[in-house]
Order: structure tokens, then C-alpha cells, then sequence
RNA sequence: GUCCCCAUAGUUUAACGGAUAAAACAGUGGUUUCCUAAACCGUAGAUCGAGGUUCGAUUCCUCGUGGGGACGCCA
């Protein structure tokens, strides 16, 4: 019965009010005169003084068919059917506003009130799988913040697809074969350490002779061409150095897991560079083969005469000392994922530092697929902004010291215990850890997540650390205090309320008013591979819960004006711990 | 030299060509006998410059200024 239910409410209640509005006024605009098949409706969110809802799309077809567009409106206007869930007006030069019932925003409310209701219809049934490439750290390096873009990022877009019902694969694509061996051979060899016995922090160590190989090649000939021969000799299978190197790769990826799993991060794949390195030569074979790249000073090169620049700046796939190179590689990388995964789609979470690569690298794909006569995925580079140091100039991995990313994310878990010792104190050790946990990662995600990702920062740790004001924090502590009241007044979250009544103060109407636009959240989000969408409409039903909690008491007499509120302190925790998740961010019950 | 990104309040950011540019932090003034004050409510403060397109420009175009980046064997 209680399903029947549902399938009426979803019929009259759709999830994407937003995109109702806008079917509702293509089916009827045609039958308008001076309208036809080709108006866009445009309805956005509007700003609260105007109503829910704005149709933009009159503006522009006015002008384009030159008549006047707020006539052109109200005719609009006049051959909608007035509907029981909204109110329409006119306004300004020609704006369609929508205002919905308090009703229908009670009734949305109950209809998607689950986390599971919420969640199936936010899927979209898409066939084929998309592929997430991120984090991708060098083997023989420790993480430093530098990876924390990528890391996070990534992660929460692929969270964010997989919400949206796709079928993601994650895979790190590790830096696990470049020409860094060489020099880290050399040094291992020459200090005659045993990889066996490199102490507490053997990433650590490794990095340290890797330093010194570093001074030692720059300092002297002779061990240059040395470690050139440790590569040579690794490339060619020697099994001494392959023993060596996959060493090399257990302790890097037992580090690299240790920050995995406090991010909640995992991969599907970790499929790097040396995985395609019997791979690589058919690459060069088929682009041969169809005339796609061309010898050019020993080296073989791809040009894209129709590009502006690429015509002139190649796209070195093999050295002209015939080694491959990264370009190789994620041609063959390519090639592998459409083969192996049919992947419809392929997003690359990497630095924009990249994007000319990226952009050689697709041109580069399709030319070679057509010729193939294989599909070639949709490909897409998420770029983000460098993390600068204080001299306005990125990060830097061997000059200074670089901020070892365990350790910003132990700054910050140290930060957020002290807080929450000083709010709780009474609470054991391991509880404060738990949750000093939780509000700590959750602060670095969320301060990196919420401002556009293409934007370059300055690293602060006041900035990445901060847990006050437009912070998971904030976001989190609404989420307790929803868990509180529940608590308190001994229900659960998880009940029907229909006894609730219709919002009626201000402060019902405005939060009940809000859950309606996570969709658009999620679908702005999802359409620009953006978090930070998500992020802001997080923070603003958050303050929009808060000024409710202060206005309105949940425990009063009056059963449907307590229902109600429950229900909207149910709705809010719901968005929010849902939204969160998807960013990679836990909720707690307490803080 | 070619190309790319960026410029919004004291600071850090938001704004899918739309209505009076939105927040956070830092200022400043207030709110706890009341479901967690990690909160709430006030207040002050901004689109780099010059043109252009448009009914309408932070957003698009051109030029300039300032900052950053990519451009053949690193990834």
C-alpha cells in the first residue's frame, strides 16, 4: 500500500522540480502564438524575493523574434493551466516566476524523506562505465600536498557519478616506471642498504636516497651514465633490479594506503605506467601504421596540422633514444580502458598544468581510433589550480621542504581533537580520536572541494585546517544537533511523518523551500565535474537549518506542528549527510 | 615569440548572459533560566582599466595593466 503511495506522489512530485517546470512550459508554448518548438524555457532557481522558480527563456526569444517581450509573456502566462501546486506571475521585462504551495513542498518532502528514496531517484540509468584516473602519486615518493587535489577531487566526483547511477571505475594510474629508477638504484647499490630493513618510515628513507642519487648524478658524469645503465638494465627485465623495484613499489603503495584509507579512498585499480610497458611498442606499430606520427630529429612525433599550435608542437609518443615516454603510455593506457572496460567515458583529475598534454593526447586518440575503427570514449580533462607556496610559484618538490601530505592531514586531526576535548570533557580518548577524525579530514576535503577547483591557492594551514564558518564542521555540527533532537524525544529518523502539517512561519517555509534545489545541486555538479556547486548549497541548507533551529522549537504540544518540524530536521540531516558523503565527508550522531 | 588560466569587500571565495553582486573570516553591536553558542540576529565594506556586443555584462568580444602557467625528448 505504502508503495502505491509513493508511485502517485512521484508522479505528482517529481524529484527535479526545476526540470518539471521547464517540461510544463515547452508542452504548452507551442500552442501559443508568437512561440514554437524552438523556445527554451530556462527556468533557474530564483532569488527567494521573486518566488521558487524563474523562466528566463522569453527574454531572449522576444528579442530574437523582435516583439516585445513581456507581451510575449503574458500570453505565456495565459494559456498555462493554473495548477493547485504553484502560483505564476509576470515580472520585470518579461521573467516567469514560480511560486509553489507550502503543500507541495510538504508533499516533495515526504516523498523523498529516505536516504534511499533520495538516492534512487537522483540515478539515471546510463549504460557503459566511466573511468576516474586520479591521485596517481610517483612510487619512491612520499605524498605531499601536492596530491591532495587530485586525490580528493577525484574521489568526489567519482562518489558523484556513482550517485548519479553510473557504473565507475577508479584507477591510479601510479607513477611507477619513469626514469627516477635509475637514480634510485644507483643509490640503493651504492649505500648497500637493504630494502628490508629501511626503519619506521621506509618511504621516507627511500626518498632520502633518492636526494642523494639526485646530488650525486648532478655532481658527477660517470654516476649519471651509471644510473642511465640502472634503468636500461631495469627496462630490460634485469631481475636484480626488478627485485629492487617492485620493493621499491610494495613499500611506496603500503604508504600511499595508509592515506587512502584515512581519506576513504579506494581504488578499483592501481594500474600504472609499468603496466603498459610491454604495451607501448604496438602503440608506436599502429600510429606508424596509419600515418598518424612521423620521425622529426630522431624522435617520433604527432603533429595536428588543423590545430592552431599543435601543428607546429609535437606530441612526442618515443624518444629518439627509443625509450617511450608518458604520452606513450597514455596512448596505450587508452587504448587499454576501451578495450578491456568498454569505458563510455574517461575523466583525467589532474593539474592544469597538463592541459596541453591532455589536449595533444585526445587529438592525438581520436585520429588514432577512427583509424582503428574503435569507439573513442568521451574523454575529459578535470583540471585543477596549482597549490602555490608563498612565493606565489607552485609547491616544490625538491627545492625547500615540501609539506608532507600525512602530515597536514595529522595537523589537522590534532586541531580538531583540541576542539573537541575543549566542548567534551569528559569524553574518552578514543572517542575524541574518533571524531576528532571525522572533523578534521572532513575540514581539509571540504576546504579544497568548496571553492572552484580550476582556482590556484595559496597552501595556509589556518585555510585548509580552518573549522569555523563556511566548513564541514559547520555542516557536520548541523547534522548533530539534528541527531540530538531525535535523541532527546526518543524517535527515529527514519519515520513516516504524515501527520505533519503544511510549513506555514517563515523559517519552516524557507528550509522545507531548500531541500527542493539539491537536485539542482547534484545536476550542476555532475554537469561541470565541480564539487564546489554541491559544497554551496550544503553550506547554505546548513545555515538555512541553523536559523530554523534557532527560531523554531521541534518539542512543542501540537503533534502536526511537531511532525512537521521533525520532518524537516529529518530532511535536513538526510541532504546533508547524503550531499557529504558524496564529497567524501562523514557525519557524526555527536560532536 | 605562440598559446592558456586568473583578477570581485581588509582577507579567502560564490554568482549556469538576468531582477537590488552572495557568503565566510577578520571588524563592530547584540542573543544562552529555552531541542548542542562549533550556533543565531544586526551593522559596515567590492566587480583591475578602456572600449564593444546586448533590452540586460562579474560573465561574451577587443585592447591594455598586473599575476601565474605551458610550449621536443620529465610526468
Amino acid at each position: 500500500m505504502p508503495l502505491n503511495m509513493l508511485e502517485v506522489h512521484q508522479m505528482d512530485t517529481p524529484f527535479d522540480i526545476c526540470n518539471q517546470l521547464d517540461q510544463f512550459i515547452r508542452q504548452y508554448a507551442p500552442q501559443v502564438d508568437g512561440f514554437n518548438e524552438d523556445f527554451a524555457p530556462q527556468v533557474r532557481a530564483a532569488d527567494e524575493r521573486f518566488g521558487d522558480f524563474q523562466a528566463n527563456g522569453v527574454l531572449p526569444f522576444a528579442k530574437k523574434a523582435g516583439t516585445n517581450p513581456r507581451e510575449l509573456a503574458q500570453r505565456l502566462l495565459d494559456h498555462l493551466p493554473s495548477s493547485e501546486n504553484w502560483q505564476t506571475s509576470l515580472a520585470g521585462p518579461g521573467f516567469i516566476n514560480f511560486k509553489l504551495s507550502p503543500e507541495y513542498l510538504l508533499q516533495w518532502t515526504l516523498t523523498y524523506s529516505t536516504k534511499a528514496e533520495i538516492t534512487e531517484a537522483a540515478a539515471e540509468n546510463t549504460p557503459g562505465s566511466i573511468v576516474v584516473d586520479f591521485s596517481s602519486p610517483n612510487t619512491a615518493k612520499q605524498m605531499h600536498v601536492g596530491h591532495i587535489r587530485s586525490t580528493i577531487i577525484g574521489e568526489s566526483l567519482a562518489r558523484l557519478l556513482a550517485f548519479r547511477g553510473h557504473s565507475v571505475i577508479r584507477d591510479n594510474h601510479l607513477g611507477d616506471w619513469g626514469t627516477q629508477f635509475g637514480i634510485l638504484l644507483l643509490a640503493i647499490k651504492q649505500e648497500e642498504v637493504s630494502l628490508d630493513a629501511l626503519g619506521d618510515d621506509p618511504i621516507a628513507r627511500l626518498e632520502d636516497l633518492y636526494r642523494l642519487g639526485n646530488s650525486m648524478v648532478k655532481e658527477d658524469e660517470a654516476k649519471l651514465e651509471q644510473a642511465r645503465q640502472e634503468l636500461v638494465k631495469l627496462q630490460d627485465g634485469d631481475s636484480e633490479n626488478l627485485a629492487l623495484w617492485e620493493k621499491i613499489r610494495d613499500i611506496s603503495m603500503f604508504s600511499f594506503e595508509r592515506i587512502y584509507q584515512m581519506l576513504g579512498v579506494q581504488f578499483d585499480h592501481a594500474l600504472g605506467e609499468s603496466f603498459y610497458r610491454d604495451k607501448v611498442a604496438s602503440v608506436y606499430e599502429s600510429l606508424l601504421r596509419h600515418q598518424i606520427c612521423q620521425e622529426d630529429d630522431g624522435a617520433l612525433v604527432v603533429f595536428h596540422p588543423e590545430h592552431k599550435r599543435f601543428a607546429k608542437q609535437p606530441f612526442i609518443v618515443r624518444k629518439s633514444d627509443g625509450a617511450s615516454n608518458y604520452a606513450t603510455t597514455d596512448l596505450a593506457t587508452l587504448a587499454y580502458r576501451q578495450q578491456e572496460w568498454q569505458a563510455q567515458q574517461i575523466i583525467y583529475v589532474t593539474d592544469g598544468r597538463q592541459r596541453d598534454h591532455f589536449e595533444q593526447l585526445f587529438l592525438t586518440t581520436r585520429k588514432w581510433f577512427d583509424a582503428e575503427n574503435r569507439p573513442t570514449p568521451q574523454l575529459e580533462h578535470v583540471w585543477f589550480g596549482t597549490i602555490l607556496g608563498p612565493d606565489n610559484k607552485a609547491i616544490k618538490t625538491r627545492d625547500g621542504q615540501p609539506i608532507k601530505l600525512i602530515d597536514l592531514l595529522n595537523e589537522a586531526i590534532r586541531r580538531a581533537a583540541a576542539m573537541v576535548r575543549e566542548k567534551n570533557a569528559e569524553l574518552p580518548e578514543e572517542e575524541v580520536t574518533r571524531r576528532a577524525e571525522i572533523i578534521g579530514l572532513g575540514a581539509v576535503k571540504y576546504a579544497d572541494l568548496s571553492q572552484d577547483r580550476t582556482l590556484d591557492y595559496v597552501f595556509s594551514w589556518d585555510k585548509l585546517l580552518a573549522l569555523q564558518g563556511n566548513t564541514a564542521p559547520y555542516l557536520q555540527y548541523a547534522v548533530a544537533r539534528v541527531h540530538s533532537i531525535f535523541r532527546k524525544l526518543g524517535r527515529r529518523l527514519d519515520e513516516r511523518f504524515e501527520n505533519a502539517r503544511a510549513p506555514q512561519t517563515d523559517a519552516e517555509c524557507k528550509l522545507a523551500r531548500k531541500f527542493i534545489f539539491f537536485p539542482l545541486a547534484l545536476d550542476q555538479a555532475n554537469r561541470e565535474l565541480k564539487p564546489h556547486f554541491l559544497c554551496t548549497y550544503l553550506f547554505e541548507l546548513a545555515t538555512e537549518f541553523s536559523s530554523f533551529y534557532n527560531q523554531e522549537k521541534v518539542m512543542v504540544d501540537d503533534s502536526e506542528t511537531q511532525d512537521l518540524r521533525l520532518l524537516l530536521c529529518a530532511q535536513a540531516q538526510n541532504i546533508l549527510q547524503t550531499g557529504l558523503h558524496i564529497l567524501g565527508i562523514e557525519t557524526l550522531e555527536e560532536m
